[in-house]
DNA sequence: AAAATAGTGTCTATAAGACATTATGTC
DNA sequence: GACATAATGTCTTATAGACACTATTTT
């Protein structure tokens, strides 16, 4: 950390105590302006699991600073919106509305000089899509080459991304601290995977309990023992058979849907 | 979530919204300062653990908002300094001086409203300090009555704090939403108890087994088999045996200290 | 010896991992 | 019948909880 002059406290004049009277008049007082303030922006780590892979959705920025490096999709947090609200307008616009979205806020990011322009502090969120709505992402984003999902892969401990559109590409160096953010939801989603149930936010109504144990091996990076995945699922009483079953070139496998229960 | 009176877009100079290319990645290279902007402060949740009690340190406001009541300690962010700084700045005019002391970064917290006089946007932190330099805090504090240790209880699943002056008064109500904070601040630490060593930050260099799993207890709220206790604190390699003892009317108890081992 | 706490041994229930085996569909 | 995956059975090992028991000090 590099020492910095001191600045006077961000605190108004000093006043005698109390009164609800006062609180009134200290208010209308109260100029908020005189001080110097970061701003304040959310990025949204959205990750999906599809095809045995975890992905990460990164946009291209087309502006300095970081001009055409990719980076998390995050904005400005407005005067009258909550945290959430602003991660989920964030959220809503590169993967279409969506009240229901998993979202869980990370961690804030405040390092003084993490983005060059001005000091700006960042609430990160992670959120969780299906690949259902992966797919419809896609569709929307991929054309125009301004965005897009990369793979997290893990070599020795050290996470890196893989481009969709060139997978011998040189590893993109994300703007800001966002690999750092990455790192910290990957971390984070891995956790929560073991005494949660986030894992059924990754996957649709019906599923398998196959479907299920991809999205665990994929999220932890490591394979996992069938029968004891199955008798752990089927003891914690999250699942409900369906009735349905999906067929293949094999035995069929039974369809399960999610349920609230004893977790 | 109260409706609030529209604002103006932060937004500049309309442009042609094109597809994917969305308004959040432009205003992120945008000049910030042209808009408002939220305040940002830290709110520090110090815990301290004695005579088998879970203490959480607050000060009495002097200043608007919330004059009177009491709150958790906590300062606006300097545009120069990280939030971890910041957050130890806090924490050190409360407890004094010490770059040592247990320190993570909690949750943000932003509800448009959750400050009468403008929008803060608050990082709130955990500290967990040893009962020797609660001490040492409390003596500095507690004779301007302007701060103090309370207890914090659970009764049904619902905390509550209790006034170390007056255990019969009615339970303060806190400035803010740092009830809220609290609240979150104890799940915290209570779930990292369980996979991690953040119990010995809340014990001196050397203690014994037994005050390792009052500790526990403490924080825990509920009792804990003394067996199984020590074979799993003895498994896990994060003790080692310092050959003393201490003694009382009874057989002498080992003294341990903390390692860093396999956790 | 009594009191008090430190510290250990043992039994059981539970859960996880390894591995093998059976089941049921398609081709 | 071959093949592929679904689904289950069983054995071993690790661990937590309950409980009883032994150990060592002071008074």
């Amino acid at each position: 950390m590099t020492p910095r002059a001191p600045r006077p406290e961000p605190r108004p004049a000093p006043r005698p105590a109390s009164g609800a009277r006062e609180d009134e008049e200290f208010l209308r007082s109260y100029d908020a302006s005189r001080f110097e303030r970061p701003s304040v922006t959310v990025d949204v780590c959205v990750f999906s699991v599809f095809a045995a892979r975890l992905s990460v959705l990164l946009v291209k920025r087309t502006e300095p600073p970081f001009a055409g490096t990719f980076g998390l999709p995050g904005g400005f947090v407005r005067m009258d919106e909550s945290l959430e609200e602003a991660a989920r307008r964030v959220l809503a616009a590169k993967v279409g509305d969506a009240p229901d979205i998993y979202l869980e806020q990370l961690y804030t990011f405040g390092a003084p000089d993490r983005d060059p322009r001005t000091r700006v502090v960042s609430v990160a969120y992670v959120a969780l899509v299906t690949r259902e709505r992966l797919a419809r992402a896609l569709a929307a984003l991929e054309p125009a080459r301004d965005a897009g999902w990369f793979e997290v892969r893990e070599r020795r401990g050290r996470l890196s991304l893989v481009s969709p559109f060139d997978a011998e590409a040189e590893e993109p160096r994300l703007a800001f601290d966002h690999a750092e953010i990455v790192e910290t939801a990957v971390r984070r989603i891995r956790g929560k995977l073991e005494y949660t149930t986030i894992a059924f936010q990754l996957l649709p109504e019906r599923f398998t309990l196959t479907d299920l144990q991809r999205v665990y091996e994929t999220v932890l990076g490591r394979k996992l023992a069938k029968a004891a995945f199955r008798r752990r699922v089927l003891d914690a009483d999250v699942v409900k058979a369906t009735g349905g079953e999906r067929r293949g070139a094999h035995r069929p496998a039974k369809l399960y849907k999610f349920v609230r229960g004893k977790e």
